[in-house]
DNA sequence: GCCTGTGAATCCATTCACAGCT
DNA sequence: AGCTGTGAATGGATTCACAGGC
């Protein structure tokens, strides 16, 4: 059971958005799901689906279907959002106060238990969300004694690496950066890097590629 | 018209993450690069380096590197964004505040041109940006006449898919998705996905693996 | 000696096609 | 008949290894 062959970095992530459509069919009242379906909702081929989710176990029933009920919790076994995970975020310019508030974290199990910034007029402020911002020096005792597990960066970009060394020496498992910098610390901390402006780029990419108006 | 083109996306999203030290590299007065160098900074392959501005290219030079001011401005060249890009965004929340403001897109040439909600409250609404939030009704016009070319999304889930539609119908040319839904697109508009929830998710996935307190 | 550019080789992910179950 | 689960085939992307030029 611990022994499990390599699994595709993709396939988790598509795992990740079967969930979504899932959710709404359940919520339609639809009780069964075919891999052709799902494959539709999201984009992607039926056969992916099938192997995705075979790395896992086997979920469906031949000729039938998936149960939806029962795969959507499937999943949440696998993803491991059936457990609440503690986050902090540190650096509440706009984008971090957004984060903090949003309601796709918590509708996932993910919990900010903290929130950080250096900023002197920023600390002990109250937000809405109910937390009170603290200084970036108490990082260290507040992961410890929070439990938390996964800090999200929202600083500017020159001081993101700063604080992931901060995070990771504090002992914090893993890091979701919103800075546009590469942080990477091999082995005892996992990185994850959200750069929008990839996005954007590559979206103008193919834009310019295909328009004859330059 | 017909796009033909063998080049891996996961190339051009590289491309645009190689630029952002090749700009910390200028800033410090660093002339020339070795693809080993900006390999490290960027945590991929040298040879993939490499592959990657060989298929736009020999911007380098054998047995010294690459020119960082000339790659630069390649770079900009090959991901279009030596021209400024007309955005808009849809939905005003939190999140779509804190992105019209970032400076990540106007520092590398996006521009938001105009700022839509459909909240009778938050309609007039003059931005600390100087936007001034119109209706989404007026998306039509204001497509057309701002010249707008991509289309930034961050309503709610339910509302996305119907301002995707708007949106298309409009004419705009590529959308920047944030709301987590696989938004369904005729063949003649781009759509970039952002979710952030599948990082958390993978993130989840893999501590869950390596960690034996669950 | 140093470093790029690139065919060849390797590795990995996706899709096909059908056996197997209900 | 219908749909899953999966080995085999295909198709891509990454890395190697070295030829070519400074």
């Amino acid at each position: 059971m611990i022994k499990e062959t390599k699994i595709p970095d993709a396939t988790i992530r598509r795992i990740s958005q079967y969930s979504r459509p899932l959710e709404r069919l359940l919520g339609q009242g639809v009780r069964v799901v075919s891999s052709e379906k799902l494959a539709d909702l999201c984009k992607v081929n039926p056969a992916q689906v099938r192997k995705d989710l075979s790395y896992f176990g086997e979920f469906g029933v031949r000729g039938i279907g998936y149960d939806v009920r029962e795969l959507l919790r499937e999943i949440e076994r696998i993803l491991v959002s059936d457990k609440e995970w503690n986050l902090c975020i540190v650096g509440l310019g706009n984008l971090g106060m957004a984060l903090i508030g949003h309601e796709n974290f918590k509708k996932r199990g993910y919990r900010f238990v903290a929130a950080f910034d250096n900023d002197p007029r920023k600390i002990g402020l109250h937000l809405p969300t109910g937390h009170v911002i603290q200084p970036i020096t108490k990082i260290p005792d507040l992961i410890q004694d929070l439990d938390i597990e996964i800090g999200v960066i929202t600083t500017p970009p020159l001081a993101a690496q700063a604080t992931a060394d901060l995070l990771m020496e504090s002992g914090i498992k893993a890091i979701l950066n919103f800075a546009p910098i590469q942080v990477r610390q091999p082995e005892c901390c996992l990185v994850e890097n959200v750069d929008f402006t990839v996005s954007l780029d590559n979206l103008a990419y193919h834009l310019g590629k295909d328009d004859s108006s330059l």
